[in-house]
DNA sequence: CAACGCTAGTAAATCGTATTACCAACCGCC
DNA sequence: GGCGGTTGGTAATACGATTTACTAGCGTTG
């Protein structure tokens, strides 16, 4: 704490006022060269780094975005992250992000920092329901869409994808195949997720005479869980088996594939077809691709943060709060990736 | 912008002074019950919310850590993140998080970043050389831990883990189990820790005299190219193959490991025994189990934000720089973990 | 030459909080 | 009843930048 450098240091080095220093920053043509250049050379001497606090609580602007994200450990997250920062940084701002635990509690407490922060605006893949908060922010003057979600509330922005359509586009897919007996492996249908995925699947089926829909539950969404049910499968007898499996996620799904392969008593999908949901990295790397559905990650990041900037600039332009406005939400259409896990090599 | 709340309204709603308000914040103890609770119903109807940016600016104290990580991507980051994040809220501070995509330039952007806020410190896991920045950070008393490398000035402090041990632990386990002829998958060597790895595994080799190590070149460090890797390795001689892989990480390994199980020629590990490194949530979920090497991110991180707050500590402690101390560096040992590819089921 | 408009710069107010120094009232106590 | 101590509170200042209003000097111009 010993070298703080302050505006009014490189003032008097230079042997300006200090106001003469803030308007080398940033009207540097009012200034003349000489000048310019003794606040220059001071500056460099003194290594001045402007107080962002000071800055800030003069001009009421923050130039952060905060990103509040449920699991960054989550295999999805890091390429929505990509995509927001990138878009960001073509704004000439910052994005710094907070990794939400999954504890309600440090969720809020870091929409409170930003909120102490002032920054400009939120973009939130939450665990907990934060539209209330979010909807004081707003009042406050800081924008903020929610992600991975719709929101309930009308004013509130956010981006979503459709998990009903991504889940009709898989058993589409695999009746199109001509299966008919189609399980589909899911756990607790308490995260929406899940629910709309098992709602899509069913939508299909029931326009299908002929074909049906087993529920399969295992207890966790992992690679270890899909090997479990995998084995409980095959020593069913074949007849009783589905000729076709979509697996709630990817992790399932391969190790489903990765039981059946080393069993080499099932084939795929010759014996049955298996389809995931996500298109995780390692869905291509499987010993049979996986074929999956794909939500477009980086899209729905990029324009999380078109919908956040539009809000934001509203939110600056006429008076203040023009009332209740209508915001948007953004739902984007999964996308089916065919590999071999469905239609062979 | 309208609803801006500051301290003073909530002292007029309250009919006390301002200092007062500020007071029911920070020495609760010295207000009467009568004003507190008034000042608690005015806190409440106008949702004020402190300036943060006015609070730093007057106390020159940040609650925020800043954390700056090469590729949040990465597999292993998030786990660092995750244990860093735990040491900072035991502290009561908070974890910021900026994704650097790689480009130096957006590296030294939220370094700058984080030393306009003037935040209380930094943890960054760079990918540029930014020792000299980080000196100059803490001159002006911010203090920064480096990860995942071993810093070169004497007065940064650093953490990282042990590349050379951690291939000597590997190569050491698959020469004990009575392999020979080892094979070191890797690629370029221009990253340190490639090199790190190779350097390990030769120094065991050269001390068993039957023992060699044949290096084999892949272009990528991808589970695609372990596929290709491996089709290649199966179209020699049995007699020409290596019988054990040592693979410089565990995408590698996994995606060999597939291709010889589809491939049903080469059984692992009777035929060709293969290790990996890294750990990856992926590694035990393999087909066959993936034995490898385990860098301990969890306490890599915790470390990290130990030495931080270290350094936090001495900077406000004492009067300033006490001229160019020495700063420690930890550097953890890794942990062999043995699973079905090496040692059978 | 008086009036005007530029140019290059400055002084001072301001943002919202924490803190220091101060004060009034009351209490107890010899 | 005077004195020290506590309790509950206030006024004023400082933090470091931005910004507004102002000015001195100077060339132009009708």
């Amino acid at each position: 704490m010993l070298n703080k450098v302050t505006i009014r240091d490189v003032a008097e080095f230079a042997q300006v006022s200090q106001s003469t220093v803030s308007n080398y920053f940033h009207k540097p043509r009012k200034l003349s060269d000489a000048t310019r250049e003794r606040i220059r050379q001071a500056v460099d001497a003194l290594g001045f780094v402007p107080n962002d606090a000071a800055r800030m609580l003069r001009t009421g602007v923050s130039p952060v975005i905060g990103y509040v994200a449920f699991e960054l450990a989550s295999a999805t997250t890091p390429e929505v992250a990509t995509a927001i920062e990138r878009r960001v940084s073509a704004e000439d701002m910052y994005l710094l992000m907070a990794n939400d635990t999954g504890s309600r509690q440090r969720e809020r407490d870091y929409l409170q920092l930003f909120e102490q922060q002032r920054v400009s605006g939120i973009i939130i893949a939450p665990v907990g329901d934060v539209e209330a908060e979010l909807a004081r922010l707003r009042r406050r003057g800081i924008a903020s869409v929610l992600s991975a979600r719709r929101a309930v509330s009308p004013a509130q922005a956010s981006v979503s994808t459709d998990h009903v359509t991504g889940s009709r586009l898989a058993v589409e897919h695999l009746i199109g195949l001509g299966r008919r007996k189609i399980g589909f492996i899911a756990s607790s249908l308490d995260l929406r997720q899940v629910a709309d995925r098992q709602r899509g699947a069913l939508s299909v089926i029931e326009a299908v005479p002929d074909a049906t829909l087993e529920i399969i539950s295992v207890p966790e969404r992992t690679v270890e869980a899909g090997i479990a049910c995998a084995e409980h499968l095959a020593r069913r007898s074949p007849a009783d088996r589905p000729d076709a499996l979509f697996c709630v996620n990817d992790l399932l799904a391969i190790g489903i594939i990765q039981s059946f392969v080393a069993g080499r008593r099932i084939r795929i999908p010759e014996d049955i077809a298996v389809i995931g949901y996500d298109d995780i990295e390692f869905a291509q790397s499987t010993i049979v691709p996986l074929s999956t559905v794909r939500t477009p990650h980086a899209e729905l990041g990029t324009a999380a943060a078109d919908l956040l900037f539009d809000e934001i600039a509203e939110l600056r332009g006429p008076e203040g709060a023009d009332g209740e406005r209508t915001a948007p939400h953004i739902e984007f259409a999964p996308e089916l990736v065919v590999r071999a896990s469905t239609v062979g090599a």
